[in-house]
DNA sequence: AGGTTTACAATGCACTTGCATGGTATCAAA
DNA sequence: TTTGATACCATGCAAGTGCATTGTAAACCT
């Protein structure tokens, strides 16, 4: 056996720095040799842990879909004690670029539609991501449902479908500064109000 | 004074080809020697009308989007007589990617995104674009206002935004597969209920 | 007719790209 | 201690990149 590595943890640690380089100057600066440089590796290292740049793009930009969860569930929970109403307004909250980390994601992600519309293994990335977010918050209104805080005889799906489509909307007019986030959380709370009750 | 020709005509038949490229293979794909080919001039041409790659790319983005709008208002005049809300429901369905020419546009519309995120120019660009589109929509809810098919409490430019907002916000998971155009369909008629009267 | 400007074409150049190759170092099992 | 696998590193290479340069043909102006 070879030298003790966590192998993952070095794909991981590649990945950040592709992030780290799409989200600053765009995917076409993210070549072999920047990322290596960014990482602090050698090309051949970058090499080792990815067999192509397309392998390895695919890798950076699911393992950035991935670290959104935990974040969001951290801060969630560092809120500490919230109406289901406020969590859900929260929620909403972080995946819209209004700070800088969650500019980042905004900028990553438009990485990944973009080339989603002209990579097949990127595009079910995104259509996984689509479908998954819809799903989550289909869950949790479930849960609001359950709480009778809600009309009875909303149509959760397409709530859901309908929110998801809201927060997904306002993400780009807010990052290229159509919308001011005054307006943008004025719309969202709109939204809300359609959901919950009094 | 040179050979006759329409200056801007063969800029915008180049921008064509850079379009062509980029909704089919994507902006990696869009080099001075594929628009070339594509345009089916030579190298040399596309530079004489562009003095970089950059430009190029910006005055084809803004062609892009520049097309959009005549080609809207032609297929509504197409339409023939509509009430308010269906001339409404109509222009909405224009702008989500149900036909190919749609999923076209949202595909450069993702180019446009993606670049705007790491270009200055472009950002602009894009920025621009969302508050334009919001601004129509906006004048347009005016007209439903004075024909009284509205609430009177309703905030237009708040409306204006939402429905923006929702219509932006279903193109994504329509283009890529995680909405099926139906259950889009039901959330913009959802959000135009909250609009029109009756 | 000569001069000037525009339209295009051909080619060269320095640079970057992704990828392949060959090498060395490090570890653990046999 | 040999073997073998992994983890790197350095370098080479063909292909492609944007851009500059040069040359040529066509049109109008004086």
């Amino acid at each position: 056996m070879p030298k003790q590595v966590d192998h993952d943890e070095r794909r991981r640690t590649i990945a950040e720095a592709v992030i780290e380089l799409v989200t600053t100057a765009g995917v076409e600066a993210a070549s072999l040799r920047t990322v290596a440089a960014e990482a602090g590796v050698s090309m051949g290292s970058v090499q080792h842990y990815f067999k192509t740049k397309d392998e390895m793009l695919l890798f950076a930009l699911e393992h950035g879909n991935a670290m959104l969860g935990p974040r969001v569930q951290r801060l969630l929970a560092e809120a500490g004690p919230l109406s289901l109403r406020e969590t859900y307004r929260l929620f909403f909250t972080l995946l819209l670029p209004f700070d800088e980390q969650s500019r980042r994601g905004a900028r990553l992600w438009a990485a990944l539609i973009a080339r989603g519309c002209v990579d097949g293994p990127t595009h079910r990335l995104a259509s996984d991501a689509y479908a998954n977010l819809t799903a989550f918050v289909l869950r949790e209104l479930g849960k609001v449902a359950e709480a009778k805080e809600i009309p009875a005889d909303l149509d959760l799906p397409q709530a859901a479908r309908h929110l998801v489509s809201v927060v997904e909307g306002l993400r780009w007019p807010l990052l290229f500064g159509a919308f001011t986030p005054e307006q943008a959380l004025a719309v969202l709370d709109a939204q809300l109000d359609r959901i919950f009750l009094g």
